[in-house]
Formats: C-alpha cells, structure tokens, sequence
RNA sequence: GGACGGGUGGGUGAGUGGCUAAAACCAGCAGACUGUAAAUCUGCCGCUCCUUGCGGGCUACGGAGGUUCGAAUCCUCCCCCGUCCA
C-alpha cells in the first residue's frame, strides 16, 4: 500500500495516522432498525469497501427476516461477510467470530478493500478489536453440571463456589446472574486459574489498523416507531412461514437462534396460538429493550464519532462521508493499485 | 328509578386504621458485561430541598366534609364506571 500523510485534518480520529503499515476500518455502531446496514452499502460504494457483518444472529443461516439480513440485492451489490455461517444446531460464540472475521479482514486487504463493519454486537466487535482474554473455551459438559447444581442449590451457592475459587469476581457477579457464574467457575476449573488473573494477564489488541467508529444515534422516539414499523413490515414480508419452515425442518425449539427477538415469540405462538396482536406487541417490546441494550454498550465504547440519524437519511450520509473523507484518498490509491494489478 | 360491585401512582392491580410514597407486575430511564451477548444481570422510578441520609419539606389512593392522636383504609353526602332489576 502507498504510503498517505494526512496532516492538519481535523477529522483524523485520535491517537492514529495512517501509514504504510496501517489500513484503515470502519465501524457503524448503532442500535437495532438505525439503519447500519445501509449506511454501510453506501459507504461501500463511495469508498471502495465491502461491509462485514458483526452481529451474533445473522451468522445463522436460514434466520433472515428477523435478523434483517441485507437482501440478495444488497448483497449482489456490495460483498458482504460474516453472514451465514452455521446452521440453528451449531453454537457461536465472540472467539470463533473474533478468528473468522480476522480472516476475512486479511483477505480485504490483500485485495486493497476497506472493511466496513455493521455492529449490532457489541462484545463481538470488542472481541476483534481488543481480543479475549487466554480462557478456556465453554465445557458443555461442565456447564450441564454446574447448571445442575445451580437449578438444585440457587445462585447463591454458585456463587459461593466460586468465591473460593475467584472472590474478585464472586463480588462483582450477582447471585442472580447464574449464566455468568458458570462461565466464570468453568473458566476456573478448566484453566486451573482464576478468571481474574486471567483477565489481569491481559488480552491481544487488534493491530495494524485504523478503526473509524461511526455510532448512530437518532432520536429514542422515532427509534422506537420504526423499530414497530419494522416488526410489521417483517411479519408481512414471511417472517412467519420463515419460522414454520424452519421448524419443519427440524429446527428444535430449544436451538440458539430460537432464543432471538421474535423467532422466540413467533415459534411460541405455533404452539400456543397467540393472538397475533399479542406477539407484535411482545416483540417490539424485547427490541426496545434491546436496542436500549445496545446503547448502553456502545456508549462505553471509546473514540466513537457519533451522528444524530438515522443510517439511510442523506444527511447522516454526507456527514459521515464527511468525517470519512481522508480514506477517500487511500481509495484512490487503492483503485490506481488494483487497477495497475490488472493492466499487469 | 331500584339492587349490588367498583373508582389506588404512566398502565394492570394488591392493600381494609399506624410498620404505606403505598406490594407485585408491566412500561419508562440509567447501568454492568472478556467465548450463550437479540443472552444474562443490576439500580432508579410522585414532586422538591440539602450537609445525599435507612435525611428534610410538600403533594397523593374519584370529590367535599367528618370521626380519630393517626385514614387509601371507618362515617356522611356528591360525582363517575360496570353488572343486574324496572
């Protein structure tokens, strides 16, 4: 890659220029329905990029409506990746995310293509950018175990388990959150260390690039309203006989992906016959939250530019392109690059 | 017109003399999060003041009076809603 000096631009984003031995990487944060994804097929065409799918429920094939997949269009458009990746029988979990998608960033830019990343997860992209700590990866035997014990004794003999084993993080997990005091006691047991330690030995940062961190921030209310409309225009668009087909293939009600937003309920009501007004009203409720959820997360996260819009409102757009215009030089470079790679 | 039942904080709804600014749940807001993360968990939630304390003041259980040291809770009248009878 050439070498770019940017000087005296304010929109440079803290603590990184951008040299020969960096590229650069964006990332749209953003609540669910704030449209991330369209942003960042925009984005892709004025920059050059392709967009990579940070989010822990559209890696499961078959689960597309209700994970607002981007569509075939998008897709055919612009690449995208990380989407599809396992079937509803299979589990996934921040590290294999974290090994793909570094995979799939090292193909990017052996062929000269900015990253764009749409985040809805955020422990998935803290994952890829400031990596895991050196723990064991889940025990499902071990989990079956301690969750057996937890159902028999509750949560606050879990968590006096893991006082002898860890008293740090016994302090901060509350006796309640029985799903984090088995990792944190599995963690111990397997790694024969506590998690603690484990964490305090630190974890492996991203290197080598640039992260530009896009957050979309539209206003809560008008969040709140396309977020219902979005469930209505989902549920017209087949969500439900997505559902039923995915349950007449098999798809067991207990698998992962039927734990998201709305699959939940919707697989729900073929049993229980709901009245349909029931189930909107139940899955626009779990994605405020969720949304909520997410804010409270990427507010946490440091050095991110935020814009009041939404992703698809022109204005975001041209603010962002704004913000993002230094990579437009690196664009160029990059298309002289690719272009001289093919006149050769 | 008569007979019952009921009116409680944004919603549902418990509370039948003090421990009640009022259970519980929902909604709302804020927070946490290192391999289940669209998951899981925590806090706040009438108004207000400060020295932020199991602190002070004010307002509150349809309305107005009353009984009582003390009332969402008892009494009287009124208003409204529901069901039934005419």
């Amino acid at each position: 890659m050439t070498s770019l000096v940017i000087s005296g631009n304010s929109s440079v984003p803290p603590k990184m220029l951008v040299d020969s031995s960096t590229s650069s990487l964006v990332a749209v944060l953003g609540p669910t329905a704030s449209g991330k994804s369209s942003l960042a097929v925009s984005l892709a065409h004025e920059f050059g990029g392709e967009v990579i799918a940070c989010d822990s429920t559209q890696v499961y094939r078959g689960f597309d409506i209700g994970t607002a997949k981007p569509s075939t269009a998008e897709r055919r458009e612009i690449p995208h990746h990380m989407l599809d990746l396992v079937t509803w029988s299979e589990l996934f979990t921040a590290g294999e995310y974290r090994h793909r998608a570094l995979e799939v960033l090292a193909d990017l830019r052996q062929r000269s293509r900015l990253p764009i990343f749409t985040v809805g997860t955020g422990l998935y992209f803290r994952a890829l950018t400031q990596g895991l700590a050196d723990a064991p990866t889940r025990c499902d035997e071990l989990r079956n175990r301690l969750n057996a014990i937890g159902e028999r004794r509750g949560g606050p003999h879990l968590r006096n388990l893991l006082r002898r084993l860890d008293p740090l993080a016994a302090e901060r997990i509350s006796s309640n959150d029985r799903q984090k005091l088995v990792r944190a006691i599995e963690v111990c047991l397997l790694a024969g260390q506590s998690l603690t330690e484990l964490h305090h030995a630190g974890r492996e940062p991203l290197q080598g690039y640039a992260v530009w961190k896009i957050g979309l921030n539209p206003p809560r209310a008008e969040l709140y309203q396309r977020i219902e409309q979005r469930v209505h225009r989902m549920l017209d668009s087949g969500w439900g006989a997505e559902v039923w087909a995915l349950a007449v293939q098999g798809a067991t009600k207990t698998a992962k992906p039927f734990e998201f937003i709305g699959y939940r309920e919707l697989r729900d009501q073929m049993e229980t016959g709901q009245p349909l007004p029931h189930v909107i009203a139940a899955i626009t409720q779990a994605t405020r939250r969720y949304a909520k959820r997410q804010l409270t997360w990427f507010r946490r996260e440091p050095e991110v530019r935020w814009f009041p819009g939404f992703g698809d409102a022109p204005e975001t757009l041209a603010a962002v392109a704004e913000y993002l215009e230094p990579l437009l030089a690196q664009s160029t470079e990059r298309t002289r690059h690719t272009q001289r790679r093919e006149a050769v």
